[in-house]
DNA sequence: CCAGCGTTTGACAACGGTTATCACGACTCC
DNA sequence: GGAGTCGTGATAACCGTTGTCAAACGCTGG
């Protein structure tokens, strides 16, 4: 059976102000910089049942590190996001659904599933220069 | 300058002969398994030294385990992997490449990168049952 | 309101994949 | 053949993440 804790609760709050996709890591910082006293384990445990039960989105950066992030849908969809702030746009493509589940199938695969991210540099950080 | 030493000749053939995508570790089992007196840290050395200069492509695993597979042709594309055995087609989808450069710039991004990737189950795994 | 009990927490250790270190060997060019 | 360069490999360090376990906590029924 699933407990509300103070610690859950700062979590999902603190999720639910930021916009990007944060590390486990640097939410653990933010709370601690908020005062809100917390263990990184907790964190992490946190972090993991949120993601098991479809209330965050977990992105896995170049080097292996995982990134969450509560969005606004909780069906299925894809991200664009900034590879300098890391803002991000939330995505749905019907286009790209029918694609994959096609070219599984042309193929012999079943259960297909995809990941599909795209990068790029935001407006803001573009007119910003290097 | 690159220099042909033996350690690396051998990662080279062994990677001619796998067909799909496997790990720096399983490579290394498979080297030494087959006489080939090779170091750990050489074949992470090696293995990056290729895909930067895109040899071979690299795939990073739900828990952040990087594979390897050197692919058939060299321009860009995508891979459709059986979740069981491994067993992987290369895949390109002109279709998702448009789409993907659409939605970026839609969004005010520019140097929109991707990724996508496809998992399944392939006809000879789901032949096979549990 | 309180006691009891199962859950959650958190400091810390352990883990697993990857990368850095550095002494040694191999190769190259003169 | 000697000097300088580059590659190797055992080992240690790294870093994000997960396991451990006693203590603290939240809930529930009395």
């Amino acid at each position: 059976m699933q407990r509300m804790t103070r610690q859950r609760s700062a979590v999902t709050e603190l999720l639910a102000d930021v916009e990007d996709f944060r590390s486990a890591q640097q939410l653990h910082e933010l709370l601690r910089g908020q005062g809100n006293g917390i263990g990184l384990a907790t964190v992490y445990r946190t972090l993991q049942s949120l993601a098991d039960g479809g209330e965050v989105d977990v992105l896995r950066t170049g080097d292996g590190e995982a990134l969450y992030r509560r969005c606004e849908r909780r069906e299925h969809h894809h991200h664009l996001v900034c590879r300098r702030c890391g803002a991000t746009v939330e995505i749905d493509g019907p286009t790209v659904e029918t694609w994959a589940a096609q070219v599984g199938a042309a193929h012999g695969f079943t259960e297909i599933e995809h990941t599909i991210e795209l990068t790029g540099t935001c407006a803001r950080c573009a007119a910003e220069g290097p």
